[in-house]
DNA sequence: TTTATATATCGTAATATTGCGATATTAAAC
DNA sequence: GTTTAATATCGCAATATTACGATATATAAA
């Protein structure tokens, strides 16, 4: 089937998925510390940087526009890309309060 | 071609890539949540929960075992999954390490 | 106006993921 | 031993993802 079963989960969970989802890939993640390291960058930066074609790098662009956790603003030819920061910061803070909710673990099996 | 090409990437990259993705789907989410919320179940009760198939349910527990988050012992005829507390908390390190990268935001547009 | 540059989007092939029925395995219960 | 119960695994179909060449678009430079 390949298709997420999205309806039986919650609002809240699809959406914290949405967010897993799209750093799941390690393209994205050099992306993003690409960009923090050098404050911004375009997207041909990128392309020379981690050797993946102008039009896959610009996919992952979308998908991490698509979560707001980057920005792009239209410069002269080119567009500089930069992290949003306070959507970085609420999405860590998601993060923070699924990672924090109350894990007591009874050992099951002592 | 829908392989992702890891060897171009940082080993640290491709290991937190794999940790955001196994956490991006809905219901791996849900058990993660469910066996938290109850210290510990069995299989057979997250398929009640949650209302996917059997086979599919475990497919899902087999990936979270994968990177260590849930641990399953053993009891009779059933298994009991519950959360590895350390790897629980060393995953919530590393995403944290990850999100306070220094994200100084030099705004690119202004 | 032509040319060069930067990016987005389209189309497509290869591979991965999701979900489930069927079946195997294992252990308890009878 | 047979039956019941719980889980894992196999095999498959449907869908999604990844990657890239080709192309469209838009701006700067010449």
């Amino acid at each position: 089937m390949g298709l997420t079963k999205s309806t039986i989960f919650t609002v809240e969970q699809n959406k914290l998925a949405i967010l897993f989802k799209v750093l799941g890939h390690p393209a994205r993640i050099a992306v993003l510390q690409y960009i923090i390291s050098q404050k911004a960058c375009i997207c041909n930066d990128l392309v020379e940087e981690l050797g993946l074609a102008q039009a896959t790098i610009s996919q992952h662009l979308k998908e991490l526009k698509s979560i707001g956790i980057i920005q792009g603003t239209i410069e002269g030819k080119s567009v500089c890309y930069c992290i949003d920061e306070k959507v970085w910061k609420k999405i860590q803070e998601e993060f923070d309060a699924f990672f924090n909710q109350e894990v007591k673990v009874t050992m099951c099996w002592a």
